[in-house]
DNA sequence: CACTCGTGGGA
DNA sequence: TTCCCAAGAGT
């Protein structure tokens, strides 16, 4: 494989070809990030419209800085990964406090923002601040695992590491920025997962895949562990016209946002004793379960839940933490305003 | 390093 | 249904 060739191929293909996408009409570095980090394992489609409304609402740096967690996390709620968001709140944070609202535009400086790690430091690097940096995702990662049949796994740090060495004498100089972003809709449209469109490839004659029709064998992953499931109880806990709700635990699963109170069933344990213990557990009281609500099933990225949702109500005790934020009673109509998972949103929904 | 962290779409 | 996986980063 002759590298400047490709380079040149690429880089005149995606003159041609680039998606047409809203993150692309300006390389404005506060909008470059709220892109790249919203897109981190989340798909384009997905991401356009919290990226329109994310810029309505925080058209800048600086508007962002001024937003509580809440408004933030309200605004990410159904993306998932939600401590992207809380760690852009930081970032915006740290960098009006300290550096008048600007980015820094050296990799090792952005490197130590939160939230930002190797891909979108470089990402910034080169597509806001046109330097000639590598920005390895996903696609490159697949794109150039099959360009050369890249052998090791890529999704180890020995593997991803080599493959930025690879990439890394791929840049074109001066055109960087456009260079990853070409990598990246290539893989998007052209080199897909499955059933890659060779035929309409610009480098497939480069491609050692291509050659060899082992486009599927390539790129080469460890295998995953198969995932355990879980069965969940929530309660639905009524007092007046009111629920009870509280606020998770700011790091883990769904950190930062709020919940119907509840657990894990044990081995050995009913559904409705499962949920009076850990009531009592979490929130100091003792409940009566009254009828189930519904079942609903959802996949994470390590487990799978099967979560039911009962309603209740007090015996016996007061919430303790009642005074701080982190647990309160409201109105169903007002649920909407307390960020929540998909789970405990489908079951506030249903309560209307 | 291995593990954790959401959600939705497509085969 | 089940599985993979999509512009990764933090711990």
């Amino acid at each position: 494989m002759n590298k400047p060739d490709v380079s040149r191929e690429l880089l005149a293909w995606y003159d041609r070809n680039a998606r047409g996408l809203p993150w692309r009409e300006s390389h404005d570095p506060y909008r470059v990030w709220v892109s790249e980090v919203m897109l981190q394992q989340t798909r384009v489609d997905t991401v356009i419209p919290y990226y329109h409304e994310w810029l309505a609402v925080f058209p800048d740096i600086h508007s962002l800085a001024d937003a509580n967690e809440r408004q933030v996390m309200h605004l990410w709620e159904g993306l998932g990964y939600y401590s992207r968001a809380r760690n852009m709140l930081k970032t915006a944070q740290l960098l009006v406090e300290q550096q008048a609202g600007c980015f820094p535009d050296l990799v090792v400086e952005l490197k130590k923002l939160p939230g930002i790690g190797d891909y979108i430091a470089g990402a910034l690097a080169s597509i806001a601040f046109g330097q000639d940096e590598v920005a390895l995702d996903g696609n490159g990662l697949r794109v150039l695992g099959r360009l050369v049949e890249f052998e090791q796994p890529v999704n180890e740090p020995a593997g991803k590491a080599a493959m930025r060495t690879l990439m890394q004498k791929m840049l074109p100089h001066g055109r960087a920025g456009d260079f990853n972003q070409a990598i990246m809709d290539l893989g998007a449209t052209i080199c897909l997962p499955r059933n890659p469109l060779c035929a309409q490839c610009p480098i497939r004659e480069h491609c050692l895949a291509f050659e060899h029709a082992s486009q599927a064998q390539f790129p080469q992953r460890t295998k995953k562990k198969p995932i355990p499931q879980y069965i969940v109880v929530a309660a639905v806990i009524r007092k007046g016209g009111c629920v009870l709700v509280d606020k998770r635990k700011a790091n883990g699963l769904l950190g930062g946002l709020w919940e119907f109170p509840g657990g894990k069933q044990e081995e050995g344990e009913n559904l409705q004793s499962a949920l009076v213990r850990e009531i009592k557990e979490e929130l100091g009281v003792e409940i009566a379960v009254q009828e189930s609500l519904g079942t609903y099933r959802h996949a994470y990225t390590h487990f799978k839940v099967v979560v039911t949702a009962f309603s209740a109500q007090i015996l016996k005790g007061e919430p303790a933490a009642l005074a701080a934020d982190e647990i309160q009673w409201v109105e169903p109509d007002k649920l909407e305003q307390y960020p929540m998972g998909k789970v405990d949103r489908l079951i506030a929904h249903s309560l209307l």
